[in-house]
DNA sequence: CAAATTTTGGCAAACGATTGCCATGTGACG
DNA sequence: CGTCACATGGCAATCGTTTGCCAAAATTTG
């Protein structure tokens, strides 16, 4: 490792990195303060089991000698980890900071200590994550979830989980309301003159994909739209060309893009080639990520609550590994979450 | 928690969620196999103290039963995690995916698990998240840390500590060659006439902000250029209006903001104002972030090598915490990534 | 004042894996 | 055939914490 050092101002003194200093344990505590460990643990975990000058005092000496219990050991006895895994397909793609954020904000006040694993857009790499982690958390959060059926079913025997913006059978989801949300994009297009339009798809496991493509589809039926479906497209800016160029060899007047950053990069390739938007050709997208409102032209899309949708799935996971919980009845498995169409200006009338 | 099943096929069936099947442990494998315990472990982690064909048999039975070994007790164990935290200021800052992606990869790499942190831009919560974190994790890797330099020494007497874009003394970190930056920057306005420039300051805890505004003084020196600083402001687009309004007071052509994200808010209300860019007024950015390419107009910035920063980091990390690790000499503290200018649409002439 | 009852704190056994040490069993060599 | 060396597998302690159970002490009750 080359290290050059400039313009550093206090900061390399090649000092040599000091091993970190030994915790204080419970024994340490309960030596200091003459009592038994058992009595230091109940004072943390079991107030009511001991004197309150004890406790005091038992509380006094910890802080003084700076401890906190090892939560590997804690994990070790009680098999709870106090830590849940959220799972996503592509970090960087910013759709997925929105989930991220609301899974952090939740795991933060149900006391939870969170870990994010990123499948690279890969169901093997996912699987193996998950078994990898397995032991380690008490349950996981998987995000637009590429593993197979079968696979997600062999994974919640022995974990718990949650999915977000996937169903399985059986298995606890939250999920954007594409059936309206497709809808509300039809409309939008048929409302403009629009007579048909092509979906740019995404990756062939997504399952929230295929939700888009078949509500879309349907609400096309419905207006009598024609509706045609194109890819799969890896759901990145650096798939636009192909897939905007795929487009200009159809009679289209409107694409809807996989996602927003799909869209983005189909609206970059048709500036290139001088294709007018929303005058010659519509762009709609799904996501509303950070970008959809200042791209040119801003875009039209389908905003899902995102945060909301981590926030939730953390908290139904939370419920899931709390102590008694067996969710029946009203705790039913699925829940949906609203969907709203953001008219921007990459859409507008069909061309005449 | 309310609860809608619709358009969901086979998804809602309201069935019970299992509870998790147990993990084979090493007993159990030890007594399918019908040796003890010591000879599955070794079979695992020392193949050389067990026979060929015992070893073969024990990894048969351990197969068939699914087992692994428990993470959470080996860490107890050994005392090692084999996990790293990142800690990041805002994990919605598209910034910082790059480091998460870079760090990510490399951890994998490195067989270590990954714990993502948000300290929300706030210092406190920043100190508290290392504190729980502490003793679960082998290491951190502080991204853009706004903690005081006393609190980091505090804390790297207990945990491992890499730094990316801070730099304190004694500690290892990984930062980006801002000298060299904003001499960049500089010059670029410097050879289009421009003679002042405003600065928008981020936060006022952020090291690499005031690297930032110390290397653009001294630039701006060298060149005779006048620079003013303005601000602190919070590095988010909603920030935007009251940043540039404020550049509007003032007779300066061009305008350096803390980051892109707040240089596109900015962006956003020079166009509502009708002032034209770069006709009017250049604007230049950090980090090149997703978006500076297709906002309007494209964005000029510094791009960093956030991917790299991130794994380098975490390398460094992993080195440290490899058993008889004693940076010294050429394996001393600072790394420093370079920058590189990438000029888009949003800077060019100064007006006459 | 003795007996019954409640606090209160300590002992020791888990949790699952690793590892130093020791006791076998095997083969080789003189 | 006796001795030695080495390969191999088992025993048991250890990591830091929790918790069921028991005993001592303190309190109430008759």
């Amino acid at each position: 490792m080359a290290i050059v050092c400039q313009n550093l101002p206090d900061a390399c003194q090649h000092c040599p990195v000091p091993a970190p200093r030994r915790r204080a344990t419970i024994t340490s505590v309960a030596e200091a303060a003459g009592v038994a460990t058992s009595t230091v643990s109940r004072a943390f975990s079991n107030p009511g089991r001991v004197n309150h000058v004890t406790r005091e005092h038992v509380l006094a000496v910890a802080e003084r000698l700076g401890y906190s219990p090892n939560p590997t050991a804690q994990a070790l006895e009680s098999g709870r980890t106090n830590t849940v895994a959220l799972v996503v397909p592509d970090i960087t793609n910013p759709y997925f900071s929105g989930v991220v954020k609301g899974a952090e904000r939740a795991a933060a006040e149900a006391r939870l200590t969170l870990v994010i694993g990123d499948a690279q857009e890969n169901p093997v790499h996912e699987e193996r994550l998950v078994r990898r982690l397995g032991a380690a958390v008490d349950g996981f959060v998987l995000t637009a979830s590429r593993m197979p059926d079968e696979a997600l079913q062999r994974a919640s025997e022995l974990n718990r989980i949650v999915l977000v913006n996937r169903a399985s059978p059986g298995l606890t989801s939250v999920v954007a309301d594409f059936a309206s949300g497709t809808r509300q994009i039809v409309a939008h297009l048929a409302s403009h003159g629009h007579r048909s339009f092509v979906f740019l798809g995404g990756p062939a496991e997504s399952w929230s994909g295929a939700r888009r493509w078949a509500g879309l589809r349907a609400a096309a039926d419905e207006h009598g739209l024609e509706a045609t479906r194109f890819g799969p497209y890896t759901p990145t800016t650096a798939s636009g060309p192909a897939a905007a160029d795929a487009v200009l060899t159809t009679r289209a007047t409107a694409v809807v893009a996989h996602n927003d950053v799909l869209a983005i990069g189909v609206l970059q390739r048709l500036a290139e080639r001088g294709v007018r938007v929303p005058e010659q050709l519509s762009v709609v997208g799904f996501d509303d990520v950070f970008g959809a409102d200042f791209c040119h032209p801003p875009l039209t899309t389908l905003a899902e609550r995102t945060t909301e949708a981590g926030a939730r799935a953390v908290e139904a996971l939370a419920a899931l590994t709390r102590p008694g919980a067996t969710p029946t009845g009203d705790d039913a498995p699925v829940r949906v979450l609203p969907t709203q169409l953001v008219v921007r200006a990459s859409s507008g009338p069909a061309p005449t």
